[in-house]
DNA sequence: TATTGTTATACTCTATAACTATA
DNA sequence: TATAGTTATAGAGTATAACAATA
């Protein structure tokens, strides 16, 4: 069994420690995107927005009215951890939580002025973000990495 | 300021809540990595391992002789997190911290025959995970998936 | 003095159960 | 009974500081 004595030659002249990792796709996009995310953290940073209450923002600006559970289904986050994140946002008056009329337990999302506003200027500094973080890949590249991602969105059923 | 009434029917007819972000490589390759590593957890379970472990593995495999430090910088993660990491793989006898006679203070990780063993099963596990899970594209899709975020990867300075 | 591995710790994220008020 | 929002909590994952041994 194995007590293997270090070897401190054999395989030496392999100077890519991935090598095997980096046939996987999954590998690949995993350490792609974190490069994407770190430069995507100092942007929101700017407006004082996560990731997730960016996302939370912007889809309550584009279809307000919401249930909480509904924007946690979209979000794919828990209800339960939802609650911080609305908080987050009403507190800062970008979001209010509605009464619904006809269902007392609900609350309809709607974003304030200042919350479209703020979505707005956001969403424009992370579109500058994706033109300066994917410069490097051609615009049919880019395109090609959208078309594909979304068919796999789509069509992946594992 | 704003504080919006429900609108109950304006915007409704908007039926992909997503709208704007699905605009966003960034959020199209996050929810698409999330599929990739759903299945991922549940093909490396089967070895007992997280995906960090085996990517550790992997490298030890792949390159012997590393120091913990260096595999840290591999993995990208903090040395004092790795060393969890290593305790776990070698409490299971599939790596082994080999003294370095030059310098005491280094530990050189070296593969057991065990850990040469479960690392080729589960990259071979994880080759059929990948074969499932991207099957829903081409052959071609998928290579230019893999160039298009390799080059990224060499290319993207931000 | 600086570095390697380690420990301790704190902070974030995520997942689950249980509560309340409403239906 | 069931559902929406909430609270509490436990488990990962991650980041920082400080220590002992060694260079």
């Amino acid at each position: 069994m194995g007590n293997n004595i270090p070897d401190a030659d054999a395989e030496l002249e392999k100077s890519d420690p991935e090598q095997h990792l980096s046939d996987f796709i999954g590998y690949t996009m995993t350490r792609a995107l974190s490069i994407v995310r770190a430069d995507f953290a100092r942007t929101l940073s700017e407006y004082n927005l996560r990731a997730v209450s960016f996302s939370a923002l912007s889809i309550v600006v584009a279809k307000p009215g919401q249930t909480q559970t509904q924007l946690a289904d979209a979000l794919q986050v828990e209800r339960s951890n939802l609650v911080g994140i609305i908080d987050e946002l009403a507190g800062r008056n970008l979001i209010i939580r509605a009464p619904v009329a006809k269902d007392r337990r609900r609350h309809a999302l709607m974003p304030t002025t200042a919350g479209k506003e703020l979505a707005a200027a956001a969403q424009a500094s992370v579109a500058d973000h994706e033109n300066r973080v994917f410069g490097c890949l051609t615009k049919t590249e880019r395109a090609e990495l959208q078309r594909i991602l979304r068919k796999f969105r789509k069509m992946a059923t594992v």
